[in-house]
DNA sequence: CTCCATTTTGCAATTAGTTGCACTTGCATA
DNA sequence: TATGCAAGTGCAACTAATTGCAAAATGGAG
């Protein structure tokens, strides 16, 4: 993406487009998956080194609240940010192995129309992590990170103990 | 809850039941509803001024992987933990006016089975906190704190702009 | 081009949450 | 009751993210 273009999408979000907030649009956009702060603050950096971490997420921020950008807590001790694109993705986050997988939003929109349907609740799901296991976890029989629910489990007690740790 | 049944908790659990985790599981299972860490921590230090809040963190942590309670960031500064009961519930947050309102993980079942019949992924999900605006704030016209999502937006533009400010 | 109101930034301080490490406690076993 | 050791705690240092405020940049009007 061209600085021209970057401008473009700034001034349409009503934005004033700085040198700051133009750079960090270019490392979202020149990046191919998610992208964390730090990683946005050091690429900015390279070419504006006097800019400052709370400038970085203050844009993130305004990026955000126009659904210009995705935010995410995949789990990795800090949140990830993501272009948001016409077409809308979600991931799967895997416990056990740490992988992360996609998934289309249509199928989160059975829920959305049930929460409108139901409660008149207008859902903004930009992008959602859904934790759990992943297909190769369950069948190699691997050890979630995180336990079974106390509520999951089988009342007569013949699925093991689910108590051992990790 | 009393002092007897926080420690079966905790046994069953196989968390040795130390005075610190009584009296935090205590503090969560006579909160009404969702409670915070520094909330916990005033309550416990009442009746023991020693306790660190790290240990309150790491005791959540501890009841979070063992699914016997929920966290979940309702967007207002700081997580919340709850009591994670049979019968799981989760929240829609009003992006507007901020209200919370809950609903049954029935209808997040239909999103488990296809995620587990396309990917064989078994989706965890104790507790979602879905953003959006609520039936009052749709009705009243209230302007949403985040904006409608660039994408959203009516091609033809016969909706209006979209593009004011809060 | 200059002036001015408004927006944006840098900076320093702050908050929520986490981590490494040494000390303490709980509890199984003798 | 005493002992050994894993589990748990406190402490201090650290990280990610946020905020108030004064200075600087932006863009429109003259």
């Amino acid at each position: 993406m061209t600085r021209a273009e970057s401008e473009t999408l700034l001034r349409s979000l009503g934005l004033r487009p700085t040198p700051q907030r133009m750079l960090i649009l270019q490392a979202i956009l020149n990046s191919p998956g998610h992208i964390s702060a730090e990683h946005i603050y050091e690429q900015v950096r390279e070419e504006y080194p006097h800019i400052n971490i709370s400038t970085i997420y203050r844009t993130l921020e305004l990026l955000k609240e126009h659904h210009a950008i995705s935010v995410t807590d995949l789990g990795q001790g800090s949140v990830l940010y993501e272009l948001l694109k016409e077409k809308r993705h979600h991931h799967m986050v895997c416990l056990s192995c740490g992988k992360i997988l996609e998934f289309d939003h249509r199928f989160l929109e059975p829920l959305e129309t049930a929460l409108e349907k139901e409660y008149r609740f207008k859902a903004q799901i930009d992008h959602f992590a859904i934790f759990g296991l992943c297909a190769d976890c369950l069948l190699t029989g691997s050890r979630p990170i995180r336990k079974v629910s106390l509520w999951d489990r089988d009342p007569v007690g013949r699925d093991g103990k689910g108590e051992e740790d990790d």
